[in-house]
DNA sequence: ACGTTGTATTGACAAATACCGATGCAAGGC
DNA sequence: GCCTTGCATCGGTATTTGTCAATACAACGT
């Protein structure tokens, strides 16, 4: 009888990942990706109030989850007077990228 | 006076995003996401085991995890004797670049 | 058959989070 | 000054979710 071995011993990747889980946290909403999904879209910063008008949501909810996205990095906003503008940061989509590769890397093809 | 407009009025993206959310849902914790790189780097399937021994989670914690990644048809099992073996599926990136895409869609270049 | 072993499932609990109503706040118009 | 308006924050509740202990299950060795 040969030796069961369960398998080729694999080491469980040990880089500390909760940085990359907290920004797939910030997608993990409908809410928040239709956000990210409009601004990515638009021209201009948003009002909020096109998010509270346009999203089946309380206004205090709509204003939780992007809350939750500016402390994501994911978006910026301006207050103009008494109305509030969001847009999509710079890096946001080089950041989710990036925290992607980390977790799933482009295989090299040979 | 000019009429005092908040902004040039920008319609939410309404297609539903609840699928992509979910997917975005199955990375959002760090557990998870250990698990995803190390399947993504393991030249063969990864014993459960090695899971069990590797985080420091109790064993029905990595069990539950498994099953929400396998739910979100991240990755594949195999049972082999008593022993679980998972790798990564095989359209585990597709999907997730799809559903970013989706969220975030590049910018065309003029 | 019986015990052992690796994994999945169940049940219970705690923590996190989505949601809303109410309130606070800052800016504008009167 | 006062009222209105748009947004943020607070307080509370309901749901979701991560976690573990205990148990179930399936395959193997004896």
């Amino acid at each position: 009888m040969s030796i069961q071995r369960c398998c080729p011993e694999t080491s469980v990747y040990d880089r500390d990942l909760t940085e990359e889980a907290a920004l797939f946290k910030a997608l993990a909403e409908p809410a928040r990706v239709a956000i990210l999904a409009t601004l990515a879209r638009s021209e201009h910063e948003v009002c909020v109030c096109d998010f509270t008008s346009g999203l089946e949501l309380n206004q205090s909810t709509i204003s939780h989850h992007l809350k939750l996205l500016k402390d994501a990095g994911l978006v910026t906003s301006v207050r103009r007077g008494t109305w509030g503008y969001y847009s999509l940061a710079s890096d946001a989509r080089v950041r989710i990228d990036t925290a992607l590769a980390s977790v799933l890397p482009m295989k090299v093809l040979a």
